[in-house]
DNA sequence: TATGAATGAGTTTTCATTCAT
DNA sequence: AATGAATGAAAACTCATTCAT
């Protein structure tokens, strides 16, 4: 990378390094945003230049988000696209893959659950645009996902948001279980189990119960 | 109350007053946590004096969630124990007075959704009795709605759990979306309603699924 | 010890606990004053209780000062009430009775170089019956060793305090050039050696010089 | 200087300026170590500001320490140096130098009576590095001494820096007798004279003795 | 555009001492 | 006399952000 951006290539692929810093060092760390001395000698920037691509630290954070649910909403699209079989097949097939990103990409959630305190010092103008991509995204994907399981339109962008929103509630509710240590307190075993089985089971009911819905025919 | 709370009565009115505040501060604010010394000019006690009925602030919050799940899980009980009619009515039941006490108390998922970062500075073993107290309150709540619902002894702890994270994931994906003045994006309505209906309707669905699943008949 | 101390002879023991409670603590640990409550707690009193005898914290530990150097005078007096041989074999054993001192009872010149810090915040009257105490024993061992060492009256304490700060001196040089863990930082090896030998030289060479000084013969 | 000290000849000379206002204020304070906050008050910096330069309070003020020895140091070179006539009178010199220099920087002694207690807050490699300046000046000076007096290799430095010893046990020994308002207890008063010509008449003695010291001739 | 020096707000927690019991 | 609950002052240090260079 040249070292000035000039052009507008250059800013992106700059851009994107300090994102990706960003998300290596987030997702070594433990817990805690990183601090922007360390993003920056990380990418090999100086702490100011990092201010001339994003506005405040969370503005990083909340991007990073937003790029991670992207990329999980590109590989559902996908899936969806070559989804075959039986509804029920597809389904499943879906969300095998949802639980198999989560593995590979436990960034998410970890992020996710800081998402309320980040906003609070990002521009609306800046969280606007952002969802605006992520709306987008989540709307293609949706309409991919009733094509291929066969629901009204809208009706999969509504259910895939709330599966992800109980992902979500599931997830801090059994990883924040854990101590520092990362060891689960043994009284709490009779409410809750290890996250992907328990996902996987909470989201079969859940979509079972959607799809056998009266008005759902 | 006494000016020295010597009696083991005043200390724990004490220390519950010190509770009264820092929940009253808590759900008048924005969100963070109220400072020590706002807490203490509340109870009309010195700072230092909190500390000597909690170790850290982390731990009055800590606690305080612990007393408003049980408040929430002693009001589920009392649902469960006075239900009457068929099943479907039953958990509608439990379903509506869920929502109510949300509507009734927003702290409860506000600070809920602190309480990752809350538990970093809280000592293992004040977390530990904390865990057992709302464990044991849960499962008795769940062995009520188990004799309520006609349910094998065990299941309704583990779907009532799945519900309340269920309910959390959902609360943060649609309050979260609210913007620092309380309005939501317009971008994002076609993904996200308001948190009740959403609520009542995801879970309706939930239960539906789990109530017809094969193994449960 | 009974519960409360209302004999005069038992206020003397119970506060006598409380300064053997703080040079026990003071001793084992690293070099800072213990606080108040972990010598309430050493003693099995209460930390209010410890007012009741002290004024301040420091007040404790300036009177300890004083009866570790009366100790050591004590026994200074009967090295020099017990000397015999010519005058520089007296000396001698009084140097060497003096490190010996000093090397079973290590606190009392770590606890010096607190002194000054320490008078700050104790009463200007306490100190001048410390002094006073202080000053007639070191009048009274300077007048043995005047007759021990056949010295005109008075010089003999004059010496004694002059060695005394020297020492005082040395050993703030020599031990505060170790560092948390102990060891000596090796470039200053050739300005420092080990305290014991340096002392013993350097009291020999001023005594000798004391000695042989022109208005002395 | 310019606002932003980016040349290093201008952070060199901020750094000295933040340790020249600290030896002022501690110099006209009462023995305690002034505010980081009136410190950079006092150059005219942020706090944040003397962070940059100095990792702790304490090691502002052991750096101090250093410079202020080594400037004695120089001046002690100096007098050697120079030194003319028989060696007693040379001797002489260099303790009236000594004694003349402590009068003009009294915050010198004062300043290293704190020493081991700001050594627990710097780290070792910064002391490590202090002390090599340190003793690279001592052993210099010492060197200048040994030829000025005629003394073996070394010898110089020993009796220096043990001479310092000596001074720095007098002083605390008599300065510290005196009460908040610098008057000194009237009972002391057979014990120790005022500083100046105590110190003299010491180190006379000492000199003295180590220079008839048998191996010495 | 890049740098990195400068800024300064922000806040918990400790603990010696006091005082109600 | 003894207790231990209550007090409240006190201040170093961090680090996100700004701005001079």
């Amino acid at each position: 990378m040249a070292r000035h951006a000039h052009a507008l290539e250059d800013k992106i692929a700059r851009r994107q390094a300090i994102l990706d810093a960003a998300r290596q060092l987030f997702r070594e760390g433990t817990g805690e945003l990183p601090a922007v001395s360390d993003i920056a000698a990380a990418v090999g920037l100086a702490k100011g230049t990092l201010y001339l691509y994003f506005r405040t630290r969370e503005e990083i954070f909340c991007e990073l988000i937003v790029q991670l649910w992207i990329e999980l909403l590109d590989e559902m699209g996908d899936v969806f696209e070559g989804a075959t079989g039986p509804r029920p097949a597809r389904v499943a097939a879906h969300l095998d893959h949802l639980i198999g990103y989560l593995q590979r990409t436990p960034e998410v959630l970890r992020l996710d659950a800081l998402a309320y305190s980040l906003k609070r010092n990002v521009d609306p103008v800046v969280q606007h645009e952002q969802n605006q991509r992520f709306a987008a995204r989540a709307e293609a994907v949706g309409a991919q996902a009733d094509r291929a399981l066969g629901l009204p339109a809208g009706r999969s962008t509504q259910i895939l948001m709330r599966s992800y929103a109980f992902m979500r509630g599931l997830w801090q509710m059994t990883e924040h279980q854990l101590g520092r240590e990362g060891a689960a307190d043994p009284v709490l075993a009779p409410l809750f189990s290890s996250f992907a089985p328990t996902l996987r089971e909470s989201l079969d009911d859940y979509w079972r119960g959607v799809l056998s819905a009266p008005e759902q025919g």
